[in-house]
DNA sequence: GTATAGCGCGATACGGTGTATTGAACAATA
DNA sequence: TATTGTTCAATACACCGTATCGCGCTATAC
């Protein structure tokens, strides 16, 4: 019947029969479940009991389980930035670097996002689409990138990464956690096992990054250490190159 | 009793009795699946099954699913240039580029790969390391990256980078596919949507970005163009930092 | 006020999952 | 030959997403 996607198709009306219900009700309680107890653990039996409700009662406001994560994605995406900012359009690289740690901090309050992060079409929702709208208008303010070929190379590349680091670091972070939380004793272990797998001589890299252990960056800096870099190679090569060139070579 | 991982733990003796089996047929049994059905068909019952056996014979082999699927991801990271490379330390740009386009390839031959990608520590297998091995290689010859610490970024940099693209490539085309496989439908479709998003003046970019539809690039070429990015941003920005400079700023 | 029509919602059911347990059949050893 | 120990398949359990169905309530029509 109803093609339409969720944000567009309209709610069932609040009874207040049993438990009022509305779809921000139950992705709510479907976000706090995820956080406390990973994405593992939520189902549809759980949501709908957190709200005094089984699980088939939320079909009237969800369509299947696949919809309610796309509503849950779309909550994380409202809590970067929702506020303007007034330095949007003139400081480019501020923009892009307030976006991208405003989705690394959302990440890092709802770990189970990163399972999420770059699986499904996300550009969906109101507030992925706003979370896309503020970077293609911070890149749209960048010099030298002139035409919308070349916005949205940019915002792809910064896009990858920022997904790509997020998902490193939260998985890092997890595994640190899962393994005990003892950092050293993580070390150790994983000094243990990669130990053993370069102790023939394969892997000669591996070995040096062993046995020169390097201090450990804070996370934030590393992350926005390598964002640097992305959006310093951006500054770099995409004005040298005309958009028609790449359309053409594309071609 | 043994908390080895899988890679260092002994298999058990090949039985004839009902049909031999070892964890190299499991792997590759549940890669076939997985490539024909996706990875939400790949459990044990039918891996078992295709191999005429029950699933807890599977046990075994493997203590649990969260085992085979880091075989399997290791496995995948084995197809990714097994042979080596005679240009592996003069040209880090190119011996960069052909290990990520070699990965993306074989992400693109195995789609249920980027679901897992980022999503468990990938350290672990030998074929992981070997690939990450040769990365931190190609990084240590790179002029400029003279200490670990700098190789290690620029290695993470460039990671983050190459499994964000992966993932919105394929999750792209999936999407494409699913949604029919007419790219046109698809623009159509979407202008519809995104239409009705944007019609009352919120995301003028996403507005811009409909009514100035640019040039479709080939996947391949868009890659290689954000790789590019990436690559200049460490040659331009990371020589020029000294490597105790960010650790210091980290502590 | 009462009868009826509609519908929201809960219970039930189905086919699937990962895996713990159990017991039987087989191989190796005493 | 008797016994022991191992390997594997069958069973069982708890849980999943969701299709179906029927009860009970609500709101309308007379």
């Amino acid at each position: 019947m109803t093609n339409l996607p969720v944000w567009e198709r309209p709610e069932p009306p609040a009874r207040p029969t049993p438990t009022p219900l509305s779809r921000e009700l139950i992705v709510r309680a479907a976000v706090a479940l995820a956080d406390r107890d990973g994405l593992g653990a939520v189902s549809l039996r759980k949501v709908g009991s957190a709200l005094d409700a089984g699980p088939m009662r939320l079909y009237g406001y969800v369509a299947s389980k696949e919809e309610l994560l796309d509503l849950m994605i779309d909550e994380v995406y409202g809590e970067v930035a929702p506020e303007e900012d007034p330095t949007d359009g003139v400081d480019w690289r501020g923009s892009v670097r307030r976006l991208s740690l405003g989705l690394r901090a959302a990440a890092r309050r709802h770990e189970w996002f990163v399972d999420l992060l770059g699986s499904r079409p996300h550009l969906n929702g109101p507030h992925s689409l706003a979370y896309l709208n503020r970077t293609l208008a911070a890149m749209d303010a960048a010099p030298g990138l002139d035409d919308m070929v070349a916005v949205l190379t940019a915002a792809r590349t910064v896009d990858a990464y920022v997904v790509g680091a997020i998902r490193s670091e939260i998985t890092e972070a997890r595994t640190v956690r899962a393994t005990g939380t003892d950092v050293e004793e993580w070390q150790r272990s994983a000094a243990g096992h990669l130990g053993r797998m370069t102790a023939d001589g394969r892997f000669p890299m591996l070995k040096r990054m062993i046995n020169e252990p390097s201090p450990e960056l804070d996370p934030e800096v590393a992350f926005t250490l390598g964002l640097d870099c992305v959006l310093d190679g951006i500054a770099v090569r995409l004005p040298t190159t005309p958009a028609l060139r790449w359309a053409l070579d594309g071609a």
